[in-house]
DNA sequence: TAGCCATTTGAAGGAGAATTCAAATACGCA
DNA sequence: TGCGTATTTGAATTCTCCTTCAAATGGCTA
């Protein structure tokens, strides 16, 4: 028998168990016996905590859009310079290769989110997320006279995190030209023109 | 009894039934049933002409990718301007709204092409079809001195495309700002920064 | 240490979908 | 018109997955 757990500690590892499963056999392709096989229990277990599978897989999807942004957050508020902070937000959102958990599990959501509400929100919630903290740094950059931006921050934020997410399924669909490092030339190139930085650090 | 059709007839109405049925369900979430529904016909008589149900679905993805394609060059085909090229296309690589059945089908292999090969060649030949038909308007244009580029031609459409895709994502997710003219004035502003010209016709 | 209870198992049942196939049907062609 | 055949149906079968639940298990507390 698998070892016992309390409620709260089985919980975390079903979200988990469950990202697992949705990155092998999608969103629309789990079963609850992927679940359970990832998570080292049997199927009645998993229905124990949770009665029904569709709940858990938008609570995997929630924690593993929070990791990630999270994630990114943390990794920008040890820098201070608004050019490092761009170049290296822009490369934390983008996948490390075609297997990058985080990235396949959001690229996941694309298709469903224009069938259910719910996955629709979430990722829309993501992609508002990720705009503000483009835009804090650009707004940053802007104040400090190192990045003079062609227009306005907002519309410079939505499309460099458009840019992140459209490489992101470029990347994880196996391109064979563009990888991580092509793609973040892409979008540097395009950061370097509208902020009017070399964006050399 | 359905009507009776030729082999060829019924295998393109079994073909649009599971474009369909993709859009309505999810590529992972189709079934015999959905698509034999779909095509007012019964499970028996769509395995009569697709034993497999994955090829069908492959064939629809497929069919699906070459419309999409195919009429966006059309709509090209009848103009000579570069700017009107140019803003034609953005334009036509965005769905029409949330709904929109072509961006919709494309969406459901964001996720697939992860963890399938034969959907990740699809999608990444689109792509790349897709780079070459803006880099040709790019590039006519700077012969032309209409635009002047601000960087190299294959770059800046890489990152149209990538736009495009990526706002198809958030219209169809129904971001509650970003709808169709949002996206184009989105795409519309980075293709006035590299091409020097301000897309006016 | 004994007993309680939350957790897990595993088997049984049931629902739904895929698959098979014999029979029915309608179209093309002689 | 009538024959032959490709297409379609619908029922039976099999398969897979979900769901239920009684029994087993093991940690916690008194």
């Amino acid at each position: 028998m698998a070892q016992r757990k309390s409620r709260t500690d089985r919980r975390i590892d079903l979200i988990e168990a469950a990202r697992r499963a949705i990155i092998r056999f999608g969103i629309d392709g789990v079963q609850l016996s992927h679940v359970a096989e990832e998570a080292g229990l049997t199927s009645g277990a998993v229905l124990y905590h949770y009665p029904d599978l569709s709940e858990l897989l938008v609570e995997a999807q929630h924690a593993g859009m929070e990791r990630f942004y999270e994630q990114r957050l943390r990794q920008i508020a040890a820098l201070t310079d608004p050019v490092a902070k761009l170049v290296l937000t822009i490369r934390s959102g983008l996948p490390t290769g075609p297997l990058d958990p985080d990235v396949r599990l959001l690229n996941e959501l694309g298709g469903a989110a224009g069938r259910n509400r719910v996955y629709g929100v979430l990722l829309t919630s993501l992609y508002d997320r990720q705009v503000s903290m483009y835009q804090s740094i650009l707004d940053t950059g802007q104040a400090l006279g190192v990045f003079r931006l062609t227009t306005d921050a907002l519309s410079i934020s939505r499309n460099l995190v458009a840019l992140e997410d459209a490489y992101g399924y470029r990347i994880t669909a196996r391109h064979p030209i563009i990888g991580p490092e092509e793609a973040a030339e892409l979008i540097l190139s395009y950061a370097r023109t509208v902020t009017g930085n070399d964006l050399l650090h």
